[in-house]
DNA sequence: TGCAATTTACCCCAAATGATGTATTATGAA
DNA sequence: TTCATAATACATCATTTGGGGTAAATTGCA
């Protein structure tokens, strides 16, 4: 039994770089490839069946976190595993979230992708070694929900942050402490897993729709 | 006459993926891959002789562009093709001032990669077409800047500073002390008369259209 | 009504940033 | 070759942020 995969990445000489390694390999198939999301979209519109997407998280047009929250709803059988250059934590934990079934690392090798494709096409999960720690650790943290479950004040102080506010504006501003707002924003955070405030603002505009 | 070559890069699935494509070429020979810039100069000293080199630009250890720098004097019959995911337009120039005789795009496909390497072996240039286009945008805007005159280096750590990183991975990753990051930090923040980075963030999507 | 989640507010301490300087070494253009 | 600009590096000091807590009052909803 083959395992059919579609290869996704904007990297051109990586796309082909991996189509180059895993077509020698028995039990692989490779239907096709595509540089961005909307040609993914053609191919499956054009009747290909997929077991397995592989793709690039961090792409110009439609990013591989809006990919897989798509699938998920509008091609559930069909699982997707995640490739990532790893500078950002909290992609991980969005990727897991969004339904992903597998993530790997760019540095990882050939023998471990291989590995992951297998599992992936028994219906398990497969980590990098790496993340395992990192989705653990999240868990047992209980800071599952990410992302749209800030509370209230929480967004409303995320939204401050993102205009440029210090502390201890906001404090001012909303009559409050600063040690309350220094709380929310580090309760925002832990929630996000993010650990300063630009990255924060960029996830804010990115993912929360929070721009001015 | 065959090429003889050493790939350079830290993402092993890339490498591979690239060894895959490159090993199957009539004319070019791959001498051995290295992950980072020690494992290169290993290899070297072990009596490898390549004609070029093809390496990554960021890499953890020893980036390109230290690299690049080091052959110029150490091992000036070694030609550099540089690889990049341009997602830092600043890494051109930079690149291109350390003497790396070709430029290329992950975006590019095996086709442009092989002509790249043919042009290099033959002692030409080859800039990737795309570099090109990045050149001249980056040279009008640094003339158009009337309302921005930031100096390149200035400019560089606006855009890591938009990326996220604070002064001190900054500091490692251009191999900077850490004061001199501030000292420009806070230039920049005089020049455009905003007091926080995260103003500056904003600033710097809205106005210079730096983003990732 | 009762309990969980939210909001508020504080502690300590480390690290990073912001403000204002000085100063030496490249570098590039007139 | 000179001279301005850019790039480098550091000093000092105040403020802000980040990470780890604790703990009260309030709110909302089951």
């Amino acid at each position: 039994m083959t395992t059919q995969l579609i290869l996704l990445d904007d990297h051109v000489l990586f796309l082909e770089g991996l189509n180059s390694i895993l077509s020698g390999e028995i039990g692989i198939e490779i239907l096709a490839t595509a540089k961005n999301g909307l040609e993914l979209l053609q191919l499956l519109e054009q009747g290909h069946k997929p077991d397995i997407i592989i793709s690039d998280i961090r792409m110009p047009i439609m990013d591989g976190i809006v990919i897989t929250k798509m699938f998920k709803t509008k091609y559930p059988s069909i699982s997707i595993i995640a490739l990532t250059m790893l500078d950002q934590e909290s992609d991980v934990i969005e990727m897991l979230d969004a339904g992903a079934k597998g993530y790997i690392v760019k540095n990882a090798d050939k023998k471990e992708l291989i590995e992951a494709i297998n599992m992936v096409a028994q219906g398990k999960y497969y980590l990098s070694p790496r993340f395992a720690a990192i989705y653990e650790e999240w868990v047992t943290k209980k800071q599952v929900s990410i992302g749209t479950q800030l509370t209230r004040r929480e967004r409303q102080i995320l939204e401050l942050l993102v205009r440029g506010k210090s502390s201890l504006q906001m404090a001012k501003q909303l009559h409050l402490s600063r040690f309350t707002i220094d709380t929310h924003r580090k309760n925002i955070h832990k929630k996000l897993g993010i650990r300063n405030n630009i990255a924060l603002v960029r996830h804010a505009q990115k993912w929360l729709d929070i721009r001015e």
